[in-house]
RNA sequence: GGGCGUAUAGCUCAGUGGGAGAGCACUUCGUUGACAUCGAAGGGGUCACUGGUUCAAUCCCAGUUACGCCCACCA
C-alpha cells in the first residue's frame, strides 16, 4: 500500500466520520476503562441555525478536551442537544410564512401556527447537527435533546410548578421592556442600549389659572444670575409624545426655583387635565431645567416615582406601540404610530408657541437584541423568578471556589450581576415556547399545575383557561444539565454524569445562561451544574470585527471546512488562543501542517518503519533516545496545557515538536542511520521512527482528528480505531539528558555551518572539508557519535584536525570547540570580517552586563547564590566564545 | 457615569523578577530520494509613556495616554 500524496480531506472526513460512528465510538461510556467520568453539556444552538464561527470555535473546544479524556480511559459523555428558541425562532418561521406567501401568524391561529413551527423544525433541524458533525465533534447523537422535547417540557413545567409553589416564581403588574415588533415583553437581558442622534425637546407648561411665581437662579456663589416673573414650569424631554400620559411634574425638594409652586397644578398641554407639581429625590437640579414630567406608564425612572408619590399612570400604547383608542389620548393622535404621534405633539406645541428650543442630543436608546426596534417601557401583568431568593448559593458556589470560572476576570463580571440582580422576566406573549402552566377560573383565579387535569381538580371542577403566554426560552436552557440527563426521574445517566465537569461558552452569555443555570440547578436540585466554566473570546475577522452579517464579514466555517479541511479549520480555532482573529493565512499554515504530518508518515512508510512492540526504554542510538525525551516533553506539555484549558499552548506545543523537531531534525538525523550497514541500528532507528510518528497522531488526535486517525489506519492494521486508543503514558525517566545535551550540540554545529555556508556563498549542493581545530572531551563524543549525521546535514567533504587554521579560512565556535571551513577560492575577507566582528560586538554587550553584575557588591550579597553561579557560569562561556572568535580575527588579519 | 481588559517584531499573538520569543509576512539561496502546501540562512523590537519598589523591571506597584468590551434610568 503506497500513501497518497496528499491527504484529501474533502473526501476522507465524512468515511472517518461514519466509521466512528458506525462504531459507537462517541456514546457516553465508548472507550471507559476507568470510572472517573467526564461530562460536557453542549450549548444548545438553535434549533433553526446554521452553524458559525462562534459553534466552530466552542465545540472545537469541547471536543478537544471528550476526546483526550475519551483516550484517556474516562467514562466521557459529550451531551448535545438545540434549544427551541423562542423568538428567533417564531421570527425565522413567521418570515418564511410571509416569503412563501402564506397566511401569517395571527391568520393561522396558535395551533396551526405551531403545527407550522414544528414542521420547520423537523425540516431544517438536523441541519446543525450535520454541519457540527462535519466539524468532528464526537458528541454522543444517540442521546440528542431538544428543549421541547416531551421529557423535557415535563421537566420544565415541574419547575415552574415547584417554583410557584415554594412562591420563588409571581405574578406581577409592572413596568416592563416591551417589544412591539414581537408584541412580548422582553428581559432587561434582551434589551441593547445604544447610543444614537436624538433630541431634547424644551417645553413650557403652564400653570393652571394662570398663576405666575417669581424664578430665581443663583450661580455657586448664591449670587442672583437671572429673575424673572414666569407663568410656566419649564420641562425637557427626548420623547415628547409621553406627555399625554405625565400624571405630575417633579422637581427636587431642595431645589429653591421651584419651592413657591410646589403643590400647585400645571396645565398639560394638548390635553384636558391639571397635573401637581411635587418633589421627589429623583429629579437632578443641575440637569435641564430640573423639572421632570413623569409618566409613570412609560419610563422606568417615572414608574418609580409615581409608585412612591401615588401619582397616577396612564398607559398610552397599545401592543404594537401605536397609541390607544381611549379617552386618555386626546382624539386626534388616537391610533397613531408612536413615531408620528411625536411629530404631531411637536407641531402642535409648537403651534401653541410653547416649545422654547430643541437641543440634538446622543441619547441612549434601548432596542430589542432580536427584532431591533426601540422598546418600549409597558405596564403590563407578567411573570417573575424572585431572583433574589435564588442567587445567593450561585455567588457563594464560585465565591467559595466549588465552581471555577476561567478566566478569573469573568468571575467579577459574574459577581457583580448577580449581586445585583433584578427580577427575572420569564413570561414571553409568544407562541412558540414551554406554555406556562398556569390555569384561570372565571374569577380570575390561578391554579398552577403540570398538567389541565391537576389544575381542574384543584379547582374543584371548575372549567379553566390556561395562561396564553410561554416561559423565556433561557428559562428551559436553563435546566440544560440536569433537563438533558432525564431529571426529574433519578437516571442512572443523572446518577452518573452529573454535576457535569466543564462549561465551554462565549462571555457574551455568561449572564443570559451561565449564571442562570448556576441559579436554577441550585434551587431545582441542590448541586452545581458544573465544576469548571470556560469563558472564550467572540470569534472576530482579520482586523478585529465582530463577524456579523450585516458587516458582510462573516467567515462560515463549512467553506472553511470545504476549503482546508475541518483538521486545519480546528487546529486554527484550538491555537488562536483567547483573543480570536480569523484569517485565510492561518488556516492555509495549518493545512500545510497537515500535509507535514502526512509526508513524514509517508516517510516512514517508504523506509519499512512499522509501529508495533517497540519499547522506548530500549533504544540505544543517541538519535532514538533524543526523540524519544522529545516526546515525552511534548506529551507533557500537552497534557499541562489541555489541563489548564490552554489549547493554543496545547497545539502550538505540538506544532513545534511534530515540525520543529519530528520533521526538521529526527527525520534528517534518521537518514542516514537507516542507511546504515548495522541491521539493529536500522531495526532500532525504523522502530523508533514509527513509534515518534504514532505518538505524534495520538498527542495531535484530539485536534486533529481526521488525518490522524487515516494516517492511523494508514500506516499498520491496528487493534482500535485511533480515537479510542490509549492515550500515551510515558515515564519522565525516558528523558535522557546526555542525548539531549549531545544532540543539541550536533544541530548547534550543523546550523553554525549552514550559516557560515549561506554568508560565504557556498553553493548549497557543493560538499566541503572542515578543520577540527581544538574540541574538548564532550565535544569529541559528540562529533564522533554522529559524524554521518553531520557530513551529512552540514554537507561537508570530511573532517581533519589542524592545530591552526590554514589561510582564507572561516572559523566556526561552538560550545567547547572551533572548527574552520577552508574556503579559499570562495572566501570574502570582508564578509567574513564583518560576520565576525558581528559576533563579538553582540557577545561583547552580554559580557558587559554579565561583568557589571558581577562586580556589583550588592547583587553578590542580595541575589540568590543560584542566580549569580549562573551568570558566572554564562560569562565564562560566553568569554571563551569571544576568545575563539578573536583568534579567528587574529588568522584572518594574518592572511591580509 | 461605573467596571473590566489590552498595549511586546510589518501583522496576529505567546511569554518570564536575572540571557526578548513563535507563526505569518519580508530578503537571499535551493530540482539535497518524505514534503516547493517544501528546505536552508537572514533582516526586523527603547517590550505604549512617566514615576516608584528591587541588587536587578518587558514582567510587580502607581499614574498617564490610546484602544476594546461589559454594565447603567440622567429626563
Amino acid at each position: 500500500m503506497a500513501m497518497e500524496k496528499n491527504f484529501d480531506a474533502a473526501a476522507a472526513e465524512a468515511r472517518i466520520y461514519a466509521s466512528w460512528q458506525d462504531a459507537g465510538a462517541f456514546k457516553a461510556g465508548a472507550n471507559a476503562s476507568r470510572a472517573e467520568t467526564f461530562t460536557i453539556m453542549i450549548p444548545p444552538p438553535n434549533v433553526t441555525g446554521v452553524l458559525h464561527m462562534g459553534h466552530a470555535f466552542n465545540n472545537t473546544l469541547q471536543d478537544i478536551l471528550i476526546r483526550w479524556k475519551r483516550m484517556q480511559g474516562f467514562d466521557t459523555l459529550w451531551q448535545p442537544g438545540q434549544d427551541h428558541a423562542g423568538i428567533a425562532t417564531q421570527m425565522v418561521v413567521e418570515r418564511q410564512l410571509a416569503e412563501a406567501g402564506n397566511e401569517g401568524r395571527k391568520e393561522l391561529g396558535r395551533e396551526r401556527f405551531l403545527e407550522k413551527v414544528w414542521e420547520w423544525k423537523e425540516k431544517s433541524g438536523d441541519t446543525i447537527i450535520e454541519q457540527t458533525k462535519r466539524l468532528g465533534a464526537s458528541c454522543d447523537w444517540s442521546r440528542n435533546r431538544f428543549t421541547m422535547d416531551e421529557g423535557f417540557h415535563d421537566a420544565v413545567l415541574k419547575v415552574f410548578v415547584d417554583m410557584y409553589n415554594k412562591d420563588l416564581i409571581y405574578k406581577g403588574n409592572r413596568l416592563v421592556n416591551w417589544d412591539p415588533k414581537f408584541e412580548t415583553a422582553i428581559s432587561d437581558l434582551e434589551v441593547e442600549n445604544i447610543e444614537v442622534d436624538g433630541h431634547m425637546w424644551h417645553f413650557k407648561y403652564p400653570l393652571a389659572d394662570g398663576e405666575t411665581y417669581e424664578y430665581i437662579e443663583k450661580d455657586e456663589d448664591g449670587n442672583v444670575t437671572l429673575r424673572e416673573t414666569r407663568d410656566y414650569i419649564a420641562i425637557a424631554t427626548t420623547r415628547p409624545e409621553t406627555m399625554l400620559g405625565d400624571g405630575a411634574v417633579a422637581v427636587h425638594p431642595s431645589d429653591d426655583r421651584y419651592a413657591p409652586i410646589v403643590g400647585k397644578m400645571v396645565h398639560l398641554p394638548l390635553c384636558d387635565r391639571l397635573i401637581p407639581i411635587i418633589t421627589d429625590e429623583y429629579p437632578d437640579p443641575d440637569f435641564g431645567s430640573g423639572a421632570v414630567k413623569i409618566t409613570g406608564a412609560h419610563d422606568f425612572n417615572d414608574y418609580a416615582v409615581a409608585k412612591r408619590n401615588d401619582i397616577p399612570m396612564y398607559p398610552l400604547m397599545d401592543t404594537r406601540g401605536h397609541m390607544v383608542d381611549a379617552d386618555i389620548v386626546p382624539a386626534a393622535y388616537r391610533k397613531m404610530d408612536r413615531f408620528v404621534c411625536r411629530k404631531a405633539v411637536i407641531a402642535d406645541i409648537n403651534a401653541l408657541g410653547l416649545m422654547t428650543h430643541v437641543e440634538d442630543k446622543k441619547i441612549m436608546q434601548p432596542f430589542g437584541d432580536r427584532s431591533k426596534v426601540v422598546i418600549e417601557p409597558m405596564l403590563t401583568d407578567q411573570w417573575y423568578v424572585d431572583t433574589k431568593q435564588i442567587v445567593q448559593p450561585a455567588i457563594d458556589a464560585v465565591r467559595n471556589g466549588d465552581v471555577k470560572i476561567i478566566p478569573e476576570s469573568d468571575r467579577k463580571v459574574y459577581f457583580h450581576w448577580l449581586e445585583n440582580i433584578e427580577p427575572w422576566c420569564i413570561s414571553r406573549q409568544l407562541w412558540w415556547g414551554h406554555q406556562i402552566p398556569v390555569w384561570y377560573d372565571d374569577a380570575g383565579n390561578e391554579y398552577c399545575a403540570a398538567s389541565e387535569e391537576e389544575a381542574i381538580a384543584m379547582a374543584g371542577g371548575k372549567s379553566l383557561r390556561r395562561d396564553p403566554d410561554v416561559l423565556d426560552t433561557w428559562f428551559s436552557s436553563g435546566l440544560w444539565p440536569i433537563g438533558t440527563l432525564g431529571w426529574p426521574e433519578n437516571t442512572p445517566e443523572l446518577q452518573k454524569y452529573f454535576p457535569t465537569d466543564v462549561l465551554i461558552t462565549g462571555f457574551d452569555i455568561i449572564f443570559f445562561w451561565v449564571a442562570r443555570m448556576m441559579m436554577m440547578q441550585l434551587a431545582v436540585v441542590d448541586k452545581i451544574p458544573f465544576h469548571t466554566v470556560y469563558v472564550h473570546a467572540l470569534v472576530r475577522d482579520e482586523r478585529g470585527k465582530k463577524m456579523s452579517k450585516s458587516t458582510g464579514n462573516v467567515i462560515d466555517p463549512l467553506e472553511m471546512i470545504d476549503e482546508f479541511g475541518a483538521d486545519a479549520v480546528r487546529f486554527t480555532l484550538a491555537a488562536m488562543g483567547r483573543d480570536l482573529k480569523l484569517s485565510k493565512a492561518r488556516l492555509t499554515g495549518y493545512r500545510n501542517f497537515g500535509t507535514k504530518l502526512w509526508n513524514a508518515a509517508r516517510f516512514a512508510e517508504m523506509n519499512d518503519c512499522k509501529p508495533g512492540g517497540f519499547n522506548p526504554e530500549t533504544a540505544t542510538q543517541t538519535v532514538n533516545k533524543w526523540i524519544i525525551s522529545e516526546t515525552v516533553r511534548a506529551l507533557n506539555t500537552t497534557n499541562k496545557s489541555l489541563e489548564n484549558y490552554r489549547f493554543s499552548d496545547a497545539a502550538m506545543g505540538l506544532y513545534a515538536h511534530v515540525w520543529g523537531k519530528v520533521c526538521d531534525w529526527y527525520v534528517e538525523f534518521a537518514k542516514p542511520l537507516l542507511q546504515s550497514d548495522d541491521a539493529a541500528v536500522v531495526a532500532e532507528t525504523r522502530a523508533t521512527m514509527a513509534w515518534a510518528i504514532d505518538q505524534c497522531l495520538m498527542l495531535l488526535h484530539p485536534i486533529m482528528p481526521f488525518i490522524t486517525e487515516q494516517l492511523w489506519g494508514d500506516i499498520a492494521p491496528r487493534q482500535k480505531m485511533l480515537i479510542h486508543t490509549d492515550w500515551p503514558e510515558l515515564p519522565d525517566t525516558l528523558i535522557d539528558t546526555d542525548a539531549d545535551r549531545e544532540m543539541n550540540w550536533v544541530i548547534a554545529l550543523i546550523e553554525s555551518i549552514r550559516s557560515v555556508r549561506v554568508e560565504m556563498r557556498v553553493p548549497a549542493g557543493a560538499k566541503i572539508p572542515m578543520i577540527q581545530l581544538q574540541l574538548d572531551a564532550a565535544g569529541q563524543a559528540a562529533l564522533k557519535g554522529n559524524t554521518l549525521l553531520i557530513h551529512r546535514l552540514a554537507r561537508l567533504l570530511d573532517i581533519s584536525l589542524a592545530d591552526s587554521a590554514p589561510k582564507d579560512a572561516v572559523t566556526i565556535t561552538v560550545e567547547g570547540g572551533t572548527f574552520c571551513l577552508p574556503l579559499a577560492d570562495i572566501i570574502d575577507l570582508g564578509a567574513e570580517k564583518a560576520r565576525l566582528a558581528k559576533a563579538i560586538d553582540k557577545l561583547g554587550k552580554e559580557v558587559g552586563g554579565l561583568k557589571g553584575k558581577l562586580s556589583n557588591d550588592r547583587f553578590l550579597a542580595k541575589a540568590p547564590p543560584q542566580v549569580v553561579a549562573e551568570q558566572r557560569t554564562r560569562l565564562i562561556a560566553v568569554e571563551e566564545d569571544i576568545l575563539r572568535i578573536k583568534v579567528a580575527q587574529e588568522n584572518l588579519e594574518k592572511m591580509t
